[in-house]
DNA sequence: CCATTCATACTGGTATGGTAGTATCCATTG
DNA sequence: CAATGGATACTACCATACCAGTATGAATGG
């Protein structure tokens, strides 16, 4: 785990904050974890301040829990928190691919999610794991931002970053991740014909699927939930 | 503007941060106003640390912006964003409305939106435009809790800021608030009779209203648009 | 009279010190 | 030996001081 502070990617405060999340849903700071104002403050060798501020914008996104005078701990995966997020996740972004259908999406906005497809594809043949995921992450953005709807990603945001912590568990290998690219294609033939109806029951699907495996990660893992 | 620091209702900066967003959405501090953090440290009787970081978290939800040593301002209204906005609540209490009605709602939950309804309609005979507001804020709230989706509820939470911003604007009077009432006793009436796609019809025509009135409200009050 | 420069008074971000509250552990006591 | 009391080492929160940028306006030069 080694941290850095990038000269110009926003305020220190900031970049903690990406950084303590980034490991956060990667399991790099599992459930329960203490977080330690003065220890993240030497490590990023920055003061505590800084630090406290990332913290509490964790705490807002509850990725982490603040008792005061008690202490910060990483929370545990909630089965019953996740499945709400993956349920308004896809009340979102099934609105989202009606509206992409509604609204005519650009040609520039067609080839780029033409293309963030094709990465994926690419990624998984060099066991990209990470990258993948990037582009996937991609994909959905664009959608929204092509449907006029950049505020749906935005709000997606908080929910989407629990529901990648436990993917993290369950999206391990490529075999895994295969299928989402069909998904994926299904998704933006269904918004290029303008087919509202096909566009939203193959998101809807899409984003059925993500947490299929739950149940067998949280009878593996029971330590990571609470 | 009266500021008071309660001495057990959360940290200082919680409190401060309630108190600003109050004031923001009821207009009492307009789009464009300039905030100060020494100013409100001043006026609440506190250092500036907890004023910053009330302004970070309503810098979050996006009701102000800060530019780093130029200034925070109180954002102006986006059309566009309003209609976003507007769109994503609908998506998802559209969805709450639909599982409340798979899931059975206990007679408790049933008894308390009820009476939720009634207080409604007792405020509005009393010209009780907060006391409406409340009631009505918590109809929603209890919908959500009573369908199993409280997280929900808090996903709106910023979105739904914004929209209050607006109708602070456009709902000003009791007759333009009575319509309101039976659009929520539609949507008990569905919930309770558990017939999902009424219920959420019903839903989505209540959200399509709330913002009937913008256009020409941004005609007369185009000061507070940008 | 207009353009440029530069001192000044702000801004938000960070560093550091102090305070009150909580958990832990060990000595003391019944 | 079990239970209780208190010292200690934490914690988050707040106050204060300092820093580095930005806007403003007055003074200066053309």
């Amino acid at each position: 785990m080694n941290f850095h502070i990038a000269p110009d990617t926003g305020s220190a405060a900031r970049q903690i904050e990406r950084q303590l999340r980034a490991s956060i849903i990667s399991m790099e700071l599992p459930p329960g974890t203490r977080l330690s104002e003065t220890e993240f403050a030497e490590k990023f060798g920055v003061s505590r301040q800084p630090v406290r501020e990332a913290l509490i914008a964790l705490a807002r996104a509850e990725l982490v829990s603040i008792l005061p005078q008690r202490g910060t701990t990483v929370v545990k995966i909630s089965a019953d928190r996740m499945m709400q997020a993956r349920f308004i996740r896809e009340q979102i972004e099934a609105g989202v691919a009606r509206r992409a259908c509604e609204v005519q999406v650009s040609t520039t906005d067609h080839q780029m999610l033409d293309e963030l497809i094709r990465r994926q594809d690419e990624a998984l043949s060099r066991d990209d794991i990470e990258g993948f995921k990037i582009a996937d992450e991609r994909f959905h953005q664009n959608l929204a931002r092509a449907a006029g709807l950049e505020l749906a990603w935005q709000t997606i945001g908080d929910i989407k970053a629990h529901l990648d912590r436990v993917c993290h568990l369950t999206l391990t290998n490529a075999q895994a991740m295969r299928p989402l690219i069909g998904q994926h294609q299904k998704i933006l033939e269904a918004v290029l014909s303008r087919d509202a109806d096909a566009a939203e029951q193959a998101m809807r699907f899409h984003l059925t699927e993500i947490l299929r495996a739950l149940p067998v990660v949280m009878a593996e893992r029971a330590d990571l939930f609470g």
